[in-house]
This record gives C-alpha cells, sequence and structure tokens, in this order.
DNA sequence: TTGTAAGCGTTATCAC
DNA sequence: GTGATAACGCTTACAA
C-alpha cells in the first residue's frame, strides 16, 4: 500500500502542506474556512494517514505512553496474569485510547533502565507500576518526562502519584474482623519493606488492634510472597502451630485464595471455623468458593485515574494538586469469608 | 536531556554518520575494524540513544509489534481481564522484547479498523486474538503486514495461524468424561459460531459422544456466553430441569468456574453429585476450589510462539510452512472435579 | 490567510 | 572503506 502523504493532500486539495497540516493539527485559527473544508475532502478521499514516526521526529511528541509492570522472579516475564495489574492495565489503556495514545506495555529489565526506551520511543510519559531501586526512579526523572507512579510511596514531588490509603485499608480490613469479635488475628502477607504498600497495611493492622486494647503478637505476622502457595502454606502453619487464631488478614487476594485452599485441605472450613478477609477485591474475589470478603480498591479506575492525571500533565494543566498524590477511595466489601463470633 | 545524535557520534569518534550508521546496525562488512571501534568508543562516552521515530521514517522499519485482544461487550476496555488473553500477551511480550521489539496493545474499536494504527505507526508486524467480521480481515491484508491470528480458523494462506485442535480438545475433554462411566454429558459454552474455536470443540463433544455409541441430546448444550455468570446460571437450570445429567464440559475454565459456583449454590456438590471439566486450564484453574480437571493448552506458550512467528516472517524466513497453522499440544490435567461412576 | 523551506535523526545511494 | 547528501513525512518559523 503505497503512502499517502501530507503532499499528497495537499497538492490534491490545491494548498500547501503547511495548511494541511494546521488542519489536522486542529490549529483552525490559521486557515480559512474553505481551505479546511478542502483539506478535509482531500482527507477522506485519499484516505489519508499521518505517520506518527515522522510527527514525532518534527515536533518530539509520540502520543505513546510507556506503561511499565512487574516481572516475575526470573525477570521472563511480565506479571500481568496477576489480576491487579491486568486489570490497571485495562483502565489506563481505555482511557489513553480515549485520548488518540497508545502505550507500550513492558517490563523493565533488571539493571537495565528505561531511558533507553523512552528516549528511542520519545514517549510522551509513562506509568510505572511497582517497586523499584532509589536508582531506577533517579534515572527516569533525568528523562524529563512526566511520570505517574502506582503503588510507590517515593516522597518527591517530581512523580504524580496515583494511590490508595493503604494504611486505611489494613486498618478496615482489620476492624471489620474485631467487629466480629475476633481477637486473635493472623496476618498473611508478601515481605514487609520499609515504605512499601504491605508495610502500610501491617501499620493499619496494627493501629486497629492497638485502638481495640488487643494485644499484638508477631508471631502471628506470616511473611513471605504475595502468592497463592504462601498462601496455603499459611494455612496450614496457622492450623498446625496457632489453634486459637479465628480470623486472619491477608495482604492480597491472591493469598487468601490461597489460604481458603490451605485451609480446606487441613479440613478446616471458612468461614465456620476461621474467617478471612483479603484485600484488592480482583475479579475473581467473587468467583471462588466461598466467595471472598475483602477490601475493595476500584483497580480499573485507578488504572483510568492514572492515566487522566499522566494526560493532564502532559497537556501542561498542572494544577496546584501537582505534587499531591491522588488517593482512590476504599471500600469493605463483605461476602462469605468472615463469621461473627458468639 | 538533550538529545545526543548520530552526528555528535560522528564527529566524536572522527568518521561519517554513514559509517555510525553501519556500525549501529551491524553492517560491519562494510567499514574498517578501527572505524568500529573508534565508533563504539564515542557511542560509549556520549550515552548515544537511537531514535526510533527516525529510524521508522528512513528505514520504514519500527520495531513495533501491535498486538490486539478483544474488549468487553461495550467496547470500552480490553479482555485483559480474562486470564487467557493476560498469559497470551506475557508470552508474547518476553519474546518480542527479548529481540529488541516492543508491543503496542491495545483493542480495536468497532467499526473502525486496525488500517489506522499500523500505518500510522508504521507496524513491523501484528498478533491478532479474537475472532472479527470478514471484512477486518481483508482490511488487514491490504496493509501488507506479517499478521499472526490467535484463535482463529480463517482459511487464508496470507496469515500466519498459532492454533491449538479445538475438535480434539473438545473430544478429549468428552472422552474423559464417558471414560469416567458418565453417559449424560451436557456442554456449557459460548456461542457456538460457524468456525470458531467454540463449535470445534462442540464438534468433539459430538464426536466422543458418538464413538461412544451415546446419544447426543441437544437440550444438554447451553450455549450463551463465555462468563463466570452464564457458568453459575447454568448449573443452575442444569440441577432444575435435567437431574439426570452427571457431567459437564464447559468449553472455557472461566465457565467451570461458574459452574463450580453454581452448583455449591445448589446444594450440589462437585464431583459427588455431578463432575465438571474445563478448558485452558488458566492459573485459576489450580487455585479454585476443588482444583478443576480442564484441558491444558500452554497459553503461555502460544504467545511465545506467535510472536516467535511473527518475527520470523518479519526476518523473511518463510519456511515451506510458511502457510500452515502451528498446532500447540493439548493436556488432559486431572484434578479434582471429575469422578468416577460407579 | 497562505506558502516556502528549514529542520527533526536516520538510512541508503552514490561517487570517491 | 568512506563520506557527502538526498530522501523519509511532518511541523513550524518566517516571509509573502
Amino acid at each position: 500500500m503505497k503512502r499517502i502523504t501530507i503532499r499528497d493532500v495537499s497538492e490534491k486539495a490545491g494548498v500547501s502542506t503547511a495548511a494541511v497540516s494546521y488542519v489536522l493539527n486542529g490549529r483552525l485559527g490559521k486557515v480559512s474556512q474553505d481551505t479546511v473544508r478542502k483539506v478535509r475532502q482531500a482527507v477522506e478521499e485519499l484516505g489519508y494517514i499521518p505517520d506518527f514516526s515522522a510527527r514525532s521526529l518534527a515536533s518530539n511528541q509520540s502520543k505513546l505512553i510507556g506503561v511499565v509492570i512487574p516481572q516475575t522472579e526470573d525477570q521472563k516475564q511480565l506479571l500481568l496474569q496477576n489480576p491487579f495489574y491486568s486489570e490497571l492495565v485495562c483502565g489506563i489503556e481505555a482511557r489513553l485510547r480515549q485520548s488518540g495514545y497508545h502505550m507500550i506495555l513492558s517490563g523493565v529489565d533488571k539493571g537495565e533502565g528505561y531511558l533507553d526506551i523512552s528516549m528511542q520511543r520519545n514517549l510522551d510519559g509513562a506509568i510505572i507500576m511497582g517497586i523499584y531501586q532509589e536508582a531506577f526512579y533517579e534515572e527516569l526523572k533525568k528523562v524529563n518526562l512526566p511520570i505517574v507512579l502506582i503503588d510507590s510511596y517515593i516522597h518527591d514531588s517530581y512523580f504524580h502519584v496515583v494511590g490508595i490509603d493503604d494504611e486505611l485499608g489494613g486498618y478496615m480490613a482489620t476492624k471489620h474482623l474485631i467487629d466480629n469479635g475476633h481477637a486473635n488475628i493472623a496476618l498473611v502477607t508478601g515481605s514487609i519493606r520499609k515504605d512499601g504498600v504491605v508495610e502500610k497495611r501491617f501499620l493499619g493492622y496494627k493501629r486497629a488492634l492497638k485502638e481495640a486494647g488487643l494485644f499484638y503478637n508477631p508471631d502471628f505476622v506470616f511473611e513471605q510472597s504475595v502468592t497463592y502457595e504462601y498462601g496455603q502454606e499459611a494455612a496450614r502453619e496457622i492450623r498446625d502451630q496457632f489453634p486459637q487464631i479465628t480470623a486472619v488478614f491477608a495482604t492480597s487476594d491472591m493469598v487468601a485464595f490461597g489460604l481458603l485452599s490451605g485451609f480446606a485441605d487441613a479440613g478446616c472450613s471458612v468461614p465456620e471455623q476461621v474467617s478471612v478477609i483479603g484485600f484488592d477485591d480482583i475479579s475473581m474475589a467473587r468467583m471462588c468458593h466461598p466467595p471472598l470478603t475483602t477490601i475493595r480498591q476500584d483497580i480499573v479506575g485507578r488504572g483510568v485515574m492514572a492515566a487522566e492525571r499522566l494526560l493532564q500533565s502532559i497537556a501542561g494543566e498542572e494544577e496546584s494538586t501537582h505534587t499531591e498524590p491522588t488517593i482512590m477511595p476504599l471500600k469493605l466489601i463483605t461476602r462469605d469469608t468472615v463469621r461473627k463470633l458468639n
């Protein structure tokens, strides 16, 4: 298919290439109504499709957004199998497409940074999920690109952040358990890293405990990885070693599923013998058995919001809220895995 | 960050831009060892990063691959929440990145075609998942781009296809049920469209029945949509209207999950009172309760293979197998949802 | 308002 | 081998 260029259009319309470019870019103040009409018609008849590479080269804007998601531990694959990330991506893509942007979805190889791809592709912005080394963020700043961070508590006004109040979420979950009469509450979680989302949820857990006058028992926190398998394992441990535990807060739904399965295998029924509450409300949460009580964050909405903020930033609409993180709401979703005691 | 261009490099190295370009593109036959060394050093010192937009403009290759996945019915969001697609995407991305390609992930809006984006971005190739109208494929051909189709039984040698033997899969699933003593076997599925994967699975179902000398009862096929909700609904109907049914083959794991839940709600236990077999073996299949017996297709592997074939095609390594679909293997995964009768 | 033309960073074609 | 230099398709001063 031979490419139709702006020159072809200009000839057909009997105007200059500049005029065509103006019309195409909506700078309608610079051209007459008549020209607009002629150009539009020529574009239509010729089936003209602009070349974004050329546009990017000339104007330094690519309409391309980089979206980075974490990878599996072996660095071989994206963590897209984790519904949390795929839902986020759904939201992002939907919003971006709506504004004529496209998304380059990728992981970032260990060691290698993101500088290369962002320069190579002339990205207009980026959305970064997950947590990385300090150096990674430093490098990002050098590119001087609008960037939205998701899941990061980095304290740097350079970055836009779309987050949730993880501490509150942890508190809400634990409180719900307490409100239902539970006192011996375990926490099952991925590794608690300083300033990570998990730490915040952990803090919320402790706050709820404290507020209720309950003893915080470090033995009740099971910390390893955010996987289904670890949930299973933790369930086994809990049953074997701490029969007094009547409820557990999993800091991610994925882990909660593992718990459900682990408890079932141990012949311990949920919620009759042990209650479980998750975090995230991924779509699977309502599909598992029994349906999971959890703290919902509107993940897709968060993706949309991230894209939204990025787009705003690109458009230069840096409001006063520029540096303040956007905090998305949280909601307790009561389903069938928490039982009221007594 | 000021951009370092090939010109800066050429000056620093004391050679022409052409020489630099040669070195960068590995046309080492055209330059002396000495030049290569000088260029490499200058690139290193300057931290040169090529501009793919310029490269794309000049050479018509973008190192960009379009990946299309279906959207939700309201056309608002990608169907990435469906683990089948997200796993596929994982495989594709991993393989592409390994070869220095990037992926633009998008849906395609109804009515609108894919011609625009492929021309705009100068895509080097595309991987299309899902099934579309005939016209969509015709349009794709016009772009004259290597294309790999997943999940399509389009009979057109223009396209590369990476598929599975859906008919065989349907047969395997049904046969497994029959081998376990079941005779009244329901089929729960999305809509059976001519030449769609679902139809093939349906055909396999019938073949297994026939081969076993079993009566094919149209009342036993529940055809609507590939969703969890429909699975639930179908379970209810089956229980209410056809108590004689002892096993059901769901043409997708997602539907099978719905069945599991629906049966449980109806107080009908799986596999004691009714057996269920799914299709796909998405990662959730081993996580649900009870773990799902299903037909596994290596979804990630299929994504890798799709990318692989696309890359080959781009490199011009059209082997004799060019036009023949690549068929990925299928495997019965026996877990806990099928019970042996008697 | 409109058109001309100079880039943007590469690649690729030629002479040398 | 090497180095000018003309594309590639578009945007954008600047001039008319």
